[in-house]
DNA sequence: CGGAATCCCTCCCGATACTG
DNA sequence: CAGTATCGGGAGGGATTCCG
């Protein structure tokens, strides 16, 4: 309540910096964030390319991220409507640690898989 | 099903790097891994620190990165009984990109804050 | 097209109690 | 001390329908 951190503690879950680590966590903000690296998207194209995300959830991470200042929405008065996501600064700053994060999963994925299966085949 | 991924598909629930993601997005992994960045813990130092993790989680989640091939496990057959892990290499490797995100979200604390005002202000 | 709103159900997770 | 077992509440999230 005093907000006097003088060391943030993540295992804290009042701290900030845990509530923030909370969002990363989300299972969609990632995905959405990272689909959104290559430039501005439309609604429909993010829900097209996320294999699994629901209408609900695409808008409810969406409007988490435009909170937290990750990503900005711009809506277009034509018609048919069009509205565009993109990320901000601090998006694209989150951006790059994700990306390392993708990278990381992409390429440990065999080391994880062969831990996988020696832990399920030892009875 | 051919795993002939070129490119890994991470928007794709059935492509492995995003199973590899969903754990990171888990809410108590990466509090786990950086609680054991310094080194081997026990079982119960591991509950002391995180808050808010109750026995089970804790247990499951030390569970979950055991079997990805992050942790290890070690039993002391003393009395008491004395438990300890600690991170693999594997897992020492995905430290650092955990550290950057925990780095992140103490460094942007400020500015996700005040766009989360922003955002809640306006009607 | 891009939502908002509703219903409904799963399963995540915490609290508690018990075992080796 | 370091777990397992069990139960129950509640939030997360999917499918559907309707609106601007």
């Amino acid at each position: 309540m005093e907000s006097k951190d003088v060391e943030p503690d993540l295992y804290d879950r009042r701290c900030g910096s845990r509530q923030v680590l909370d969002r990363i966590g989300d299972r969609w903000s990632v995905l959405v964030v990272l689909a959104l690296a290559a430039g501005p998207k439309r609604y429909g194209e993010l829900a097209g390319r996320i294999d699994g995300i629901s209408q609900k959830m695409l808008t409810q991470t969406l409007r988490g991220l435009e909170r937290d200042g990750l990503a900005t929405r711009m809506v277009h008065a034509t018609v048919p409507p069009r509205v565009d996501y993109e990320l901000t600064e601090l998006g694209r700053s989150l951006l790059t640690l994700l990306a390392g994060l993708r990278a990381w999963a992409t390429g440990h994925l065999p080391e994880v898989e062969a831990a996988r299966a020696r832990y399920d085949a030892r009875t």
